[in-house]
DNA sequence: CACCAGGCAAGCC
DNA sequence: GGCTTGCATGGT
């Protein structure tokens, strides 16, 4: 990977296994919105971006080299061998399949307690309504910020949201889920959920820790290691995982146990990687192998 | 108007 | 422990 800056904009070039589709519609992050030059525009952290990608060229509008150092080149996971681990999944051929199909997917490493309040949100809800309720949630209580010459709003901070009321959140429309929201929010304001500790525990433990908050359970906190705490071998088996795993590997009907079981047994700790190849496959081809 | 959506907690046994 | 049910809201 090799890159320059330019113009005041960042140009990586080179790079294999990066298609912003397949990165941003894959589902592991709720806060990019495709533009209709084909480029992205989204915020991570306390930045807004807007990439591009022109034949092989990958662009970081207005973005310095300190903030894609320092920042940006983690977050889109630009240290790990993709080739090396699509090459080791291939052995398989569901998921040669799979991994040809979103051969640019990167898991993007996302901050915690972004992961954690947005997937208590997409508890029993579709992605485009996860959506809007997150973005809902950012404009209400997040902090405005302006990005070549547009509004973004950064993720409120748990801090912030553990002083309202549950009436207060009614405005994102979450239902059931804001009450979850805020347990979560006062369980990292207070200490009760940290960050360093999580991020030093094993796996298991890590996932036991998450699920001490109400509305995290397994599948939210298989999503939360795999997608903030790099814990890669995280296999989060939803609906979609479960139905096409069934389709590939079984007969008729399994539990989500023995389909995570079978799972960390096939794919160890590639897990991850296999989950969401399989889930974007999966949903853009409406389950069809 | 049913039924569903990246599940979960609470209430049963 | 495993199994069932209700759940806020918005879209088909």
């Amino acid at each position: 990977m090799q890159y320059k800056s330019e113009n005041g904009n960042i140009v990586i070039s080179g790079q294999d296994s990066f298609d912003l589709c397949h990165i941003f519609e894959c589902g592991q992050a709720f806060r990019w919105n495709k533009n209709e030059d084909g480029s992205y525009s989204g915020v991570a952290g306390k930045k807004a971006l807007t990439i591009s990608k022109n034949r092989e060229d990958i662009v970081l509008y207005a973005t310095s080299c300190e903030d894609f150092e320092g920042f940006w080149k983690n977050y889109f996971d630009l240290n790990t061998d993709y080739l090396k681990i699509k090459a080791a999944l291939s052995h398989d051929a569901a998921l040669k399949t799979a991994s040809e199909f979103g051969g640019g997917i990167r898991i993007l490493r996302q901050d915690l307690w972004e992961s954690v309040a947005s997937f208590i949100i997409s508890a029993n809800n579709n992605i485009s309504r996860i959506k809007k309720i997150v973005e809902l949630l950012c404009s209400s209580f997040g902090e405005e910020l302006t990005y070549m010459g547009k509004r973004f709003y950064t993720f409120p901070t748990p801090e912030k949201i553990a002083t309202l009321e549950l009436s207060d959140l009614a405005v994102i429309r979450a239902g059931f889920r804001g009450k979850y929201i805020l347990d979560a929010a006062k369980k990292f304001a207070d200490g009760r959920i940290s960050e360093h500790e999580l991020r030093a525990m094993p796996t298991d433990a890590a996932k036991k820790a998450l699920m001490t908050i109400n509305g995290v359970g397994e599948k939210v906190a298989s999503c939360i290691i795999l997608f903030s705490l790099s814990r890669c071998e995280s296999f989060p088996v939803d609906v979609w995982i479960k139905r096409i795993m069934e389709h590939i590997y079984f007969d008729g009907e399994k539990t989500v146990g023995e389909i995570s079981d079978f799972a960390h047994k096939k794919f160890a700790d590639l897990g991850g990687y296999a989950q969401q190849y399989l889930f974007y496959y999966a949903r853009e081809n409406k389950l069809g192998f």
